[in-house]
DNA sequence: ATATTATTTGCTGTTTTATGCAATTTTATT
DNA sequence: AATAAAATTGCATAAAACAGCAAATAATAT
């Protein structure tokens, strides 16, 4: 039996039961524990799974409280919320969209900056309420489960009568030239909502999302103000956008 | 059984529960109680959850009262959440308050009833989005810091537009014959809009509060409809309710 | 093909870790 | 203060991890 056979039996197993013991994989495969545990190892070592005292997990089992999505991905997400919050002006009315991006983006504002934050996300909410400068009003109406944010008739009215100096939106999926746009009709119609009440829209955006498109439309791409990815952009890149009215970050 | 395996199992219950006892884990997980006594050491030492003497509560709960590190001390507020949980029928339209109480409520309600919940809690909020069966529609307004609830204008506007069949309030101090009273404005108003927007109001309160008042009065007590404490009741006691059209539980 | 080298595997003894039990101390409640 | 429950401590046992070694296997060079 190949190593890399017993590596692909105990990824499965893991995959399929959430953990594994080295004593059953050891009878399965009828090698020594020793092997198995040298397997375990290195698939330890790959970040394929994770060795414990026993046996080994799923590496997605690990926790259920902090969606533990990749390291990588968080990393871009931080950069982004850094150059973000670089942007905030002191005594600012802004607005924090949901999502993972944005709820980075509200931990990451200084605590001595004065704010009035309208958002409609729960975590985004929870987040600024610890911030002793930040005045945080939410949007209320219907809760999204998934999303954690409001949406619905109610939000979209309540949007209606607010006016922000800046959003903060950290929407989806980005085509330079059809705009953004999103799979969930429901939060399009917030994330328009949002644009219409805010004088300057800033998209927070990972650049794996851009040049890709959903059923819905948001808005055209020159609807935003300012674009922040994680990237460094070069002057072929940025021409991409020169001919819209974008200002990238 | 793994050790993460354990560890897992307990933080779920945590979450769930608010609270767990050692012996009710031991058994479960069919361990001894010194181990289940080990890992909840290491996972409170991982600030995963609170180690108090008997068990274990769930972070959030840090009332930083001094001396707050027995497991029963929870004990009051889950009895009343309990009792007033019993009173949930299947498709009503409820509301529910902020505070420690009114959140043990929400934590209570069982998975299989299907509600339409407002709220203007946001650890409410939090807690019943977690609940499949349950449709949560927030009510938008300014964040109080200390409450985590919306109040002003804008919470009281959208309160006056909805109707629901119970509110469970979970206020302050109660006099029989003065009324309900808090000591802040705000929160006085919102939860005057509250008993408004319902047909029935229901109050959760822990009987140390009984027989106390404050600045600004909410209503009389005959406005709540049933008042349910942590205790049990004898004739004498509810003679005092008596002319006051309030149903003890 | 054969010899040489490198890698893998299982075994041994040792060390570390995990677990349960009993005796003692601490803590909470009446 | 008295009592009961829980925490702590020390200890024994067993399981697991580890390090080193030698045989077996695979890879490479001659």
């Amino acid at each position: 039996m190949l190593k890399e056979e017993r590596h692909q039996t105990i990824l499965t197993q893991v995959e399929l039961h959430n953990r594994v013991l080295l004593t059953d994989i050891a009878e399965r495969l009828d090698v020594s524990i020793d092997t198995v545990r040298r397997d375990v190892k290195e698939l330890d070592q790959e970040s394929k799974l994770r060795k414990v005292h026993g046996g080994a997990i799923s590496l997605g089992y690990t926790t259920n409280s902090t969606r533990n999505n990749n390291i990588y991905a968080l990393s871009q997400k931080i950069i982004i919320a850094e150059k973000a919050a670089s942007l905030l002006k002191n005594g600012a009315v802004i607005f924090i969209d949901g999502g993972t991006t944005c709820l980075e983006f509200a931990r990451i504002i200084p605590l001595d900056i004065q704010l009035t934050c309208f958002t409609l996300s729960l975590p985004v909410a929870m987040v600024l309420n610890n911030k002793p400068n930040v005045e945080v009003i939410f949007v209320g109406g219907q809760i999204s489960r998934e999303a954690q944010i409001t949406i619905g008739a109610m939000a979209t009215n309540m949007l209606s009568e607010i006016k922000v100096d800046y959003s903060f939106i950290g929407t989806g999926y980005v085509d330079v030239s059809y705009g953004l746009t999103d799979f969930d009709w429901d939060i399009v119609q917030v994330k328009k909502a949002v644009i219409k009440a805010s004088k300057k829209t800033v998209l927070l955006c990972i650049s794996e999302k851009l040049n890709s498109q959903h059923r819905y439309k948001i808005c055209d791409i020159n609807a935003i103000d300012t674009m922040v990815t994680e990237l460094d952009w070069n002057d072929d890149q940025l021409k991409l956008f020169s001919s819209h009215d974008v200002h990238i970050f």
